[in-house]
DNA sequence: TCCCCTTTTAACCTTACATTAACAAAAATG
DNA sequence: CATTTTTGTTAATGTAAGGTTAAAAGGGGA
């Protein structure tokens, strides 16, 4: 059974760490395009397919973090572990806040990377297994496409959705009929739990709602203090 | 309103370093339990449902890998998070085999394993969604969806439950047609056992014979200071 | 720079929930 | 049978969560 290699996305400036970098992770099975800088590393990852991006955090130009909010606003999916300096735990800690999946201190030991990486992949393969590569729904009368960020009705003219508005109504549509935890869409969609993301999210709520009336077989129920639910009413 | 605290469980046998980090977590809205050595964690482990354990490795009579294998054994689902000593990478590597879901190097800055925790208890919930079913419950001509927390008489309208009346409610189908115990839902649901909490699950009580009214089949009857059986009649 | 689009913050209001109180009824106790 | 405990029920209260709208604050082009 031929298993497709794992891609990672690498982007680190040092050339020797780098390189040397790329030749262990490819010595152990994974396919590995290495970017020398945040620019090159973005150009890379609209190009491909990552399973995984590993990004260091200092670099010149353009720094892991601001490369890290870039990708996550292509995709809120793929992985990333950040290489910080020793014990910067600011660094550790802004990583989380931009959607980390993990981090390591430099210098690191290659073979807890290895470990970490294959944690990592694995985890998403199976969180992904339902949840991605989904990106056309059929809301009641509505048509969703999350990828164009639109919703259109019975067929009409698709009226533009915003991000945060699209993100929203897609985690809905998932769980469509079922619990959409509140929790969940802050720390997915948000990345960040506290009062006023939370109060947010209700304004968002409310502007879907607004959208959603045209289809009164829709709605989006408030299950108190756990979170929304989209039913369809037939 | 009513968030449900997580649980976590501490296994930490230096008394100072246990006590400081169980407080710390209650500080941030945790409910931790802290045992002081793997057979006493293994103890209390079994005893109670937690969100998070969180695992020493260096302990004596029995180290946190052996009791991390006892866990697994009855739970495969739990996260676990070791606390190693500095950079031993023999550790970590066998902690992520025993299903570990991180590790922190002691020492370690108390806000990066307030991340971790954050990140690892969500990531499980996302992942734990699915598997519905133990929610749903058939008392006599009603449903109950006690993750949806209503309840259908006959395939009529729901009528949306509150938390309480909800999990109530579940606690005694559970024990469909057998005796609930007071003292069960006073430490499960109320989470204390006083006068007060008593009054209020009375309370509770009457709300759901009101509910289940509808179909005369079903009652919930007392017993005298023990607790309340809910029966089914045919 | 200004403008437009998006998001957050604020304010005010409504609803949902849990607790407590108060009083009635049943059951146990002796 | 009188008294104490336990349970039944309804209503009042206080607080937290959610609904809604508008104004402020960002942020990326033209």
């Amino acid at each position: 059974m031929e298993e497709q290699k794992k891609r990672i996305l690498l982007v680190e400036d040092d050339p020797n760490f780098g390189t040397v970098l790329k030749d262990y992770l490819m010595m152990n099975d994974y396919e590995v395009t290495h970017a020398k800088n945040g620019m090159e590393g973005f150009e890379k990852f609209k190009k491909d397919d990552f399973d995984l991006c590993i990004l260091d955090v200092m670099m010149p130009y353009k720094d892991g973090f601001t490369l890290a909010k870039e990708i996550r606003e292509k995709n809120t999916d793929v992985p990333i572990i950040f290489l910080t300096a020793k014990t910067m735990k600011e660094d550790v800690l802004k990583g989380y806040k931009v959607g980390a999946d993990d981090y390591l201190n430099k210098p690191f030991d290659s073979e807890v990377l290895l470990m970490k990486i294959k944690a990592i992949i694995q985890r998403k393969a199976t969180e992904t297994i339902s949840d991605s590569k989904q990106f056309e729904f059929k809301i009641g009368s509505f048509d969703l496409n999350s990828k164009l960020r639109f919703l259109r009705f019975k067929g009409g003219e698709p009226v533009k959705l915003s991000p945060k508005e699209n993100e929203l109504l897609r985690l809905l549509a998932l769980h469509e009929n079922d619990l959409m935890p509140r929790e969940l869409a802050l720390t997915k969609i948000w990345r960040d739990d506290n009062y006023f993301t939370s109060r947010s999210m209700d304004v968002y709520i409310a502007k879907l709602r607004k959208y959603l009336k045209l289809d009164e077989k829709v709605e989006i129920l408030n299950i108190h203090g756990e979170g929304f639910r989209l039913v369809i009413n037939n």
